[in-house]
DNA sequence: TGTAGTGTATCGATTGACTAGTACACTTTG
DNA sequence: CAAAGTGTACTAGTCAATCGATACACTACA
């Protein structure tokens, strides 16, 4: 079902990350769906198991699936809604990217203007308080 | 001239790089500019003269400036430019990063966003072929 | 020409990220 | 209630990134 690469340099459990993720977001897996098991997906990719736990453990705190001891792991009921979300931000990106790349900027200059970003937009929502999920 | 936080977690010759960054862009240094010494640096700042080093080297990499054995460090001639061209990018991406906050997106899920175009443009231009800076 | 000031090169220590090995705890189901 | 299947917790090994110590090589200038 999931597809890794050992010799790409990107952590395995960030690569199993991206996979559950794309498979939500293309549908392949829905709310309330259960996930391949922690060893059988292990097996399958040929990796340790707390490999994959660990995947399964970020996911759940990204709120994208839950884990139920005994049970299994399963899709969240938000995670259809927050797929679509992500979706549509993709298209604004690309818009912005392609438009910067065209005009000439490097791929290291285009990252560091989107850090630059981010921490600005960062220290200013600290400053209106109201922080939710960043203790 | 400089300042770091050692204790951010983010590696010092990169916040050191930054500072560099900055500085040409806010016009403090211009083309030609020669910049602290690097043993002066690493004295000012608390550090070995070897993390100064590694930040000018890859500043030069990067195009930033020029490294001239047994005479100094300068600012590249084209780094003027680059700077304006960085500081116009600056303005684009923050209308995308503020619409795509407002929309609810998380600091997380938008790097993810951001990396995934940067990636797919990327395969882009390897397509089409006439890379000129990355062999 | 030689001396002070500059960048360069090489090696070692430390730390954190990543992955693996192994034993434990909960849930379902016959 | 017990056995099979599930997630959980703890420990340890490996590797790359980061930073430091020290000695070397080039350049400018009195």
């Amino acid at each position: 079902m999931f597809r890794v690469n050992p010799s790409s340099g990107i952590p395995l459990y960030l690569q199993l990350m991206e996979q559950v993720k794309h498979a939500v977001e293309t549908g392949a897996l829905r709310e309330g769906d259960r996930l391949p098991t922690i060893r059988k997906v292990a097996e399958d990719l040929v990796m340790n198991p707390n490999t994959v736990v660990r995947a399964y453990r970020e996911l759940e705190h990204e709120g994208v699936l839950e884990l139920k001891h005994g049970s299994g792991a399963f899709i969240k009921a938000t995670a259809g809604g927050r797929a679509r979300l992500v979706h549509e931000a993709q298209k604004v990106m690309h818009s912005a990217v392609e438009r910067l790349i065209s005009r000439g900027l490097s791929n290291d200059e285009l990252r560091r203007v989107f850090e630059n970003e981010l921490a600005q937009a960062d220290a200013q929502e600290r400053k209106e308080g109201a922080v939710v999920d960043k203790p």
